[in-house]
DNA sequence: CTTAACTAGTTCGCCTCACGAACCAGAAGG
DNA sequence: CCTTCTGGTTCGTGAGGCGAACTAGTTAAG
């Protein structure tokens, strides 16, 4: 198997599995990732959209939705009248925490295969590949497993 | 960063290289996996579910919607009056073609980062957790670029 | 100041996608 | 036969994604 069906593969077992992490906790892959960004810091709406690479109005909608669900609230902006920022409600930072967690632990699990060098070794590929490649943080592992390396 | 962000980083990159690239030829990230799958060979509607991971329903949708763009074809199965064979069209065959050509070279430019080594280290790496955790043959190289490893 | 450009977000209409429940028709087995 | 199983479709619902048009604040120019 060559690295590009590697790539393609894996993806779709990542994306598996978080999609179904997200499922049994009511929510979508969608909504999941954007309660994980949410994690770090509030954003506003135009910096969501770059990091989720999604149109302004699909944010709007998405927005809408997990708000819907009281997971996240849209503050006005301190600065400018017409911004707004987005923020995890108390419900929702809770199940960001979970739901990161759990997810983090399946993925992690995905690889069990592989002994702690192979696991560091594929770390670091992947984080060439992904640091060469403007990447935004959609992520960062603060699960269990691997508790020397925290990006 | 660690190998959970790795993969999920890295998978939300290769995905939306393979949406851009679909988006390009016209086609939807679900509609190019399935013309991928079927260029192997035509499969049954259960098959293809269970590849791609989908809902009964949500397949004859895909299908309808990538059968009304010409691309892909319903013919009875011979042994089963019941069932059906998906196949790819000469069109379909075509695109097919041309968007995993296009699309294997863009995920390899992912890697032009890594020499040949650390990329067949990467290779071997997510085989192995690929193969460790069942996930179908949803995409095949045949691309440019490591004429040797071809799965 | 005032007006013109720009920018942050929303709204709207359209389509794709995914699912479960209900359903139909052919297959298989008593 | 008549039941049971099973491949697929239909239907209804909701999420998701986009571009185009729009509103309301911000900024810059004069």
């Amino acid at each position: 198997m060559g690295v590009v069906a590697g790539l393609v593969r894996s993806s779709f077992l990542v994306d598996a599995v978080y999609s179904e992490s997200a499922r049994e906790y009511g929510i979508t892959h969608q909504q999941g990732q954007l309660l994980c960004v949410l994690m770090a810091q509030p954003y506003g709406m135009s910096e969501l959209g770059g990091m989720l690479r999604l149109a302004k109005s699909s944010l709007t909608g998405l927005v809408d939705r997990t708000a819907r669900r009281g997971l996240v609230r849209r503050e006005p902006s301190p600065d400018d009248g017409r911004a707004v920022v987005i923020a995890l409600t108390e419900a929702g930072a809770e199940l960001a925490d979970d739901f990161s967690t759990e997810t983090c632990r399946r993925l992690y699990a995905l690889t069990r295969c592989l002994d702690h060098t192979d696991r560091t070794r594929l770390a670091a590929l992947l984080a060439r590949v992904v640091s060469e490649n403007e990447v935004p943080a959609v992520f960062t592992d603060t699960g269990p497993g691997e508790p020397s390396a925290s990006a």
